[in-house]
DNA sequence: TTGAATACCATAAAATCCCATGCTATCCCG
DNA sequence: CGGGATAGCATGGGATTTTATGGTATTCAA
């Protein structure tokens, strides 16, 4: 699982260490790097271990191959994907098209997101950290965790 | 299941025990450690297993892909976490930043609230304490209606 | 041959491992 | 019941390894 967020420098030659906790994470599906792609949603990177495209693959797979969505899917995520390996101490070389397109200069921000990361410019991204954080108090009611909970009244989580 | 209090110390490198009773806990993940985030609630620390993680995981996955909710918390909950494995001994190195966070200097306590537990500033804690066990004094008379079920249960109808 | 991409080496800082010690609760046996 | 042995826990410090980052050499292709 990517967790946790940390900011690496770009070097001259467009290098950047992937966080030692992604690599990890990334290890099980047979190849040594990273993928990664220009978001839908925003001028950031998204990305992943190859594990993640063949999670996509599959979902892919069992939708109607007519499907607008499912065109969409393929053109913005396999298309547009890189594959990026690893050098001896864990860097890759970041395309400078995909730099360009997430804005990264001097720095860049991985965000670890459970399935998939992010990479962002880091002061884009502050803002969108606060501002995630406020919605999240305000909808934090929707994050109870039903499967496991045991029987009781409908109150929000005992916050002592 | 997280249960009791206890207060440990973080020495010169930021290290802090955990209590003997949490890590007997964590243990199902796979992963021998805790995970740690900042609280959204206030200036306190939040944590669990990796097997708390998983279910924020799945609660997650059940969302819809373009909710803004589901983004917010994907960013406050994976991005702010930190995954902290356990020395020989069961003690963990709190990043500078959580310590920041939660105003953890010399001690901090470690409450058990079930699923999930509290890293609190001692002192901070007790104050807290304090006033939610007022709160409860003052408002005993509401307490007889949480427990209930939402639809009567059996046992607890006074039945004039 | 020149440029770009890739592999290899070096270093400082940070994180991690490993061993030692005092303390406390528990057990066991007289 | 008592007192010593024992095991687990919290804590301290030094040694070792990993990580991030910079630079240099080498390969490959145009």
């Amino acid at each position: 699982m990517f967790l946790a967020t940390a900011t690496n420098s770009l070097d001259a030659k467009g290098r950047i260490s992937v966080p030692a906790d992604f690599r990890a994470v990334v290890s099980d599906g047979g190849f040594e790097g990273i993928v990664l792609w220009p978001s839908v949603h925003g001028g950031f990177l998204e990305g992943g271990g190859m594990a993640l495209l063949q999670d996509y693959q599959r979902l892919i797979d069992n939708m109607d191959p007519y499907d607008d969505a499912r065109m969409a899917f393929e053109r913005s995520i396999f298309a547009e994907s890189r594959r990026l390996s690893f050098d001896g101490t864990g860097r890759v070389t970041l395309p400078k098209d995909l730099a360009e397109y997430a804005g990264l200069e001097k720095q860049a921000t991985f965000i670890g997101l459970g399935r998939r990361f992010e990479v962002w410019n880091p002061d884009s991204y502050q803002s969108q950290a606060d501002a995630a954080r406020l919605m999240a108090r305000e909808n934090k009611h929707r994050l109870r965790l039903v499967g496991r909970a045991p029987l009781r009244a409908p109150s929000d989580e005992p916050r002592s």
